[in-house]
DNA sequence: CCTACCGATCGGTAGG
DNA sequence: CCTACCGATCGGTAGG
């Protein structure tokens, strides 16, 4: 041990002039700060998963010294927590939005949605979630579970719970049609699994678009309607 | 620092009487004490993730001393590398003895498998590896990919290569016949998916035994051939 | 939000 | 395979 080290990580946005440096206008007025250290946790977390990620990582990350991340959160493990609570509330947005939108349309022209129809909604929105833009939080919360604790795995339980909830009427009306075979709770696990899955092999910058991941999640999943 | 604090952890079977515990027979004629560490390696590193888990852990869970699991293996690193090849030597055994078996009873009535009676074997298979005895080593491998360097990466995918390359002709022919439809390599990867993610969910407590999944699944991906 | 620091723990090693 | 230990790093904090 050194006793007389101090921390030298000093991020270069900061070295740009001698002293305290000012800040923008951009970093200045609101609590954006706090954002900038759970954006890079949560990039962090994701690429390195939570045990290799140091406070000092995630710190460098948003431009400030090792131990100003503590003023936002209490500790490492609430920041693991607020990453997956943002991912979670950030997800069940998304989905509501695009449900909402879909029902719309739907009722332009008199028709209500098929149950296929609202699948492929959920589908193309879980994978929007998952591997569009801004999708660092949800990987997070599917691979760093087992980091949690169980106080915050109940919380987070909760808006899972309602995440999923939106899947049960759709696939039971698949089941009921004889589009979708086999037990709709068993369905349910292996089609988020297919599509979670996702994470480790997708890459944007191959040939295979969202849509195209949406339609064959649908033919491999649905059977004619009889 | 302490510097005087020597390392404290001592195994409850090494404190039965004073002194250097004798081993008993079991223990000392082989080099089983290496199987014993990767046997615990692969345990916590599967509970609690690679970097969450100390090499001391292991120690304690194999009954050593805090240094000795670098008797048998150089670094951390390499028993990390050491537990994922070994659950893909051993997956490709059960893989090739699962379909070993099949393809003889197959025949024994002169009939050859039917494609769908393949998948059948591979996906239940590939089911035991995963939640079966001894099923930590491949969701090890699966969860901790980003822990492995380059290096190691490259090994182990060439036996990844390998037990996924059984898939291929066996999902082509399914295509073909119309019973699997959209692009056999996302199906593939999907089916995988789907399999993969039960280790986050299966509880052997419950319920469903690993026929009843596997009938499942066969339901849920393949259409009725044409 | 930074400075300066602490106690604990970690991966790993020399020597037996 | 154990003993005894090292240097590095980590999460977190007091005080400003």
């Amino acid at each position: 041990m050194s006793p007389v080290t101090p921390d030298i990580a000093v991020p270069d946005a900061q070295r740009r002039s001698r002293g305290r440096p000012r800040k923008t206008a951009d970093e200045r007025d609101d609590g954006n700060r706090r954002q900038a250290v759970l954006h890079a946790a949560a990039r962090l977390f994701r690429q390195q998963g939570f045990a290799a990620t140091s406070t000092r990582d995630i710190a460098a990350a948003a431009g400030m010294r090792s131990g100003s991340p503590f003023y936002h959160f209490e500790n490492k493990a609430a920041l693991l927590g607020a990453v997956m609570q943002e991912g979670m509330r950030s997800a069940l947005q998304r989905q509501a939005n695009a449900v909402g939108v879909a029902v719309e349309s739907g009722e332009a022209d008199a028709r209500p949605l098929s149950a296929r129809a609202c699948l492929r909604v959920l589908v193309r929105s879980h994978l929007e979630v998952l591997l569009g833009p801004d999708s660092d939080f949800i990987p997070v919360m599917l691979y760093e579970w087992r980091s949690l604790t169980e106080v915050q795995r109940t919380e987070v339980n909760r808006l899972k719970a309602n995440y999923e909830a939106a899947w049960v009427p759709v696939l039971q009306a698949l089941h009921t049609s004889g589009e979708l075979q086999g037990d709709p709770g068993l369905a349910r696990l292996m089609i988020f699994g297919a599509l979670n899955w996702s994470v480790q092999w997708y890459d944007a910058a191959r040939k295979a678009t969202l849509d195209d991941l949406t339609e064959t999640v649908l033919q491999l999943f649905l059977k004619e309607p009889t």
